[in-house]
DNA sequence: CCCACTAGTATCGACTCGAAACTATTAAGC
DNA sequence: GCTTAATAGTTTCGAGTCGATACTAGTGGG
């Protein structure tokens, strides 16, 4: 309310639009741009289900047709394949290729992580608290869907035996190697509760 | 070092990436582009000596070509005005309209500020320190420039009289509503040193 | 078998992006 | 004063984003 709190939170806004502008500029790097590197790393962390052009689309709030001109520049450079789903023809399943994952190796975004190692102990912890609320309202107010991992997801049926998880939307199991990735399905787990009045 | 501290970092860098994409998603608003809100933006808050092509083009870390489109893009919409400097004919100064001036008031970044206001106190202040050392650390390594206000300025002469403030650079005299503007030829102030020795 | 639905692609026009070539205009050297 | 260099902007190019729209192909229900 104060003078002085009004203005820490301008400059809250204000770094963020430089820090923006940073990583944009960033991100102009290695024969790609920003889009063909959102699109790479989302593929290189998405679980199977995921990796597909409309689930990149959804990820990254854009349409089939921009994420399909996107994949078709990847795929054009080599660092991405496609390849049809057997049982589904209609599904679409990208690959990173060996060029795209060395290619990853110097994701240009890397330094933004490693700013925040350099960061002062405890710093750090404070800044993704605050980020992580910032984020969370922003996304709140403006209608845009919570994306997860597996392992955290309101579908996710896990057993005792680490090694036969399912999918409940999906009816699926999903295999070990894949509980830790994004998923365009994502839902946010309820809280367990017991008397529930519908 | 330990997992868990690995585990914050992190979060810094996958939270920045969110928000990232979420602002830049905002921003595809109101017919207008990023691109085009960030120069506005710019305008509006630069002093005289920066509302220019070239000073836009550095600020923003593009060339002068890609700045010089923007700003035909937001002249055809109206929102800019080109004017020829009298003394220097090279020079072109950009005026905002009274359209451009509506236009800035529903800017789709003001709710990455009213987002800041709704966070629970101190913690925005933590978020900016938190980010402005992030900041600097990642300017610092890639070699981009800093920008500030005139009476924040290594050029800034300023005298008991508030109203005769004067840029050592330019050699010009900074009308008071100018002071508080940003410059594209900022130059961070050193501190007063008695015995330097060069 | 038809029809609705889904996944993805193709094409359009407006625009960004960097790079490079270009036009004015000013300043500096002789 | 005249040439030359530097500066401020613009133009043009090709690759690519972006949303919108229309399209193809495969799936599944009635």
């Amino acid at each position: 309310m104060s003078a002085a709190s009004l203005d820490c939170q301008d400059r809250v806004a204000r770094l963020l639009d430089q820090l923006t502008r940073l990583a944009r500029g960033l991100q102009f790097a290695d024969g790609l741009n920003p889009a063909q590197w959102d699109c790479l790393r989302f593929i290189s962390r998405a679980n199977a289900h995921s990796r597909t052009p409309g689930a990149i689309a959804t990820f990254l709030g854009t349409t089939k047709g921009t994420a399909s001109q996107t994949i078709i520049a990847l795929e054009g450079k080599g660092f991405v394949r496609r390849e049809k789903d057997p049982c589904d023809r209609r599904i679409c399943r990208l690959v990173i290729t060996d060029a795209g994952k060395t290619k990853l190796e110097n994701d240009p975004l890397r330094c933004v992580r490693h700013a925040a190692e350099r960061l002062p102990h405890g710093t750090a912890e404070m800044l993704a608290d605050g980020l992580e609320q910032l984020v969370c309202d922003l996304r709140i107010r403006h209608g845009c869907h919570e994306f997860g991992v597996c392992n955290k997801c309101g579908h996710f049926i896990g057993s005792g035996d680490k090694a036969k998880a399912t999918c409940g939307l999906l009816q699926e199991s999903i295999p070990q190697t894949e509980t830790n990735r994004i998923c365009v399905s994502f839902k946010k787990r309820e809280p367990a509760v017991e008397l529930g009045s519908d």
